[in-house]
DNA sequence: ATCAAATCGGACCTTTTTGTCTTTTTTTGG
DNA sequence: CCAAAAAAAGACAAAAAGGTCCGATTTGAT
């Protein structure tokens, strides 16, 4: 069912981005969550050697040290790391990357929203959504099963992909 | 695989909102593409009256008139709208319902953007993901097709379901 | 004890998203 | 042709997200 209605030689979908569009594109991750991510599966793959201070991972991970202070605080609070101040102080990954998920990191940044009463404040609609929010609710259940799904451990090394964050051959 | 390593006993888990978290959560969607939903589903379910004005659809969908009508101009942009100027214009749905989907309207005011190059602008990932981004890019497909599934008709009635925009019992 | 290294935490700035307002342009009916 | 109605266009305002900066606090080492 449901072929879009809208055909690809159908011209001018979406004409070309500034022109008059309300808005460039929805992300659905947001900038905080991809970088929470980034932190955390490098602080995986580099376990063993102790705290790393938020210098160093802003570094390797090219986010900016100023913000990443902050969703490291986050993720300290969700205890996900375990932060040491002072000398030779950092950040920690606690949980095993095998049990740590997706899921888990975003909702310490960044808590997916699922949909739970009518956005409109319809009284009849707050025990059961309507079609239209069901729907849009269910697409949020999905990406929540899909992140929930995924552990850390999956995602730090795929033979057939490149390693995160490292440029595989040297330039 | 993969049961969280959170668990529900495991206490404060999410400091509440408010504290130092630095955002309350994501939507996924945008009040923008929601709003877009519940416009055309509106015109959708009045589309044999002709044209409706901005004033009216916003209304019944208790969407800011001001802003509406930019929404509606990016809906008639991508062709799901036709609009006419001067007396007795206004919004008219051009695709049937069952040929228009979700993701048609998402797409044509905010439209989901896939991940096709690397975040990071590592060279070796711009053929292939890392499996970090893969997998959040296999994520956002799920929510492509999920809506791509749903037609505006499939949306407009369930039986099971109260109708959408309107107040099932008078107060 | 003191100093330097490092996080913490809050104030502040910038950009994007959301929302408002006013003016202009187009269209129709009389 | 003229007046009313409606969308288009764009300037502007407010709120949220993203990002920076700096002083306070904690800690290890000398």
């Amino acid at each position: 069912m449901s072929q879009s209605w809208l055909r690809a030689d159908r011209a001018p979908r979406y004409p070309e981005a500034g022109s008059n569009c309300i808005r460039k594109g929805s992300t659905v991750f947001s900038q905080t969550a991809e970088y929470a991510l980034r932190a955390v599966v490098w602080l995986a793959q580099h376990h063993q050697t102790g705290p790393v201070g938020n210098r160093t991972i802003a570094e390797v991970t090219r986010i900016p040290s100023s913000y990443l202070s902050k969703i490291l605080h986050d993720l300290a609070q969700a205890e996900i790391l375990r932060s040491r101040r002072g000398v030779g102080g950092g950040f920690q990954l606690i949980p095993s990357p095998d049990e740590l998920t997706i899921l888990d990191v975003v909702n310490a940044v960044d808590p997916i929203q699922r949909i739970t009463g009518c956005p409109l404040k319809l009284k009849s609609h707050c025990d059961q959504l309507c079609p239209v929010h069901a729907r849009l609710d269910y697409t949020l259940g999905l990406v929540e099963d899909a992140l929930a799904n995924s552990t850390i451990r999956e995602v730090m090394f795929d033979p057939a992909r490149p390693l995160p964050l490292r440029e595989t051959s040297e330039n």
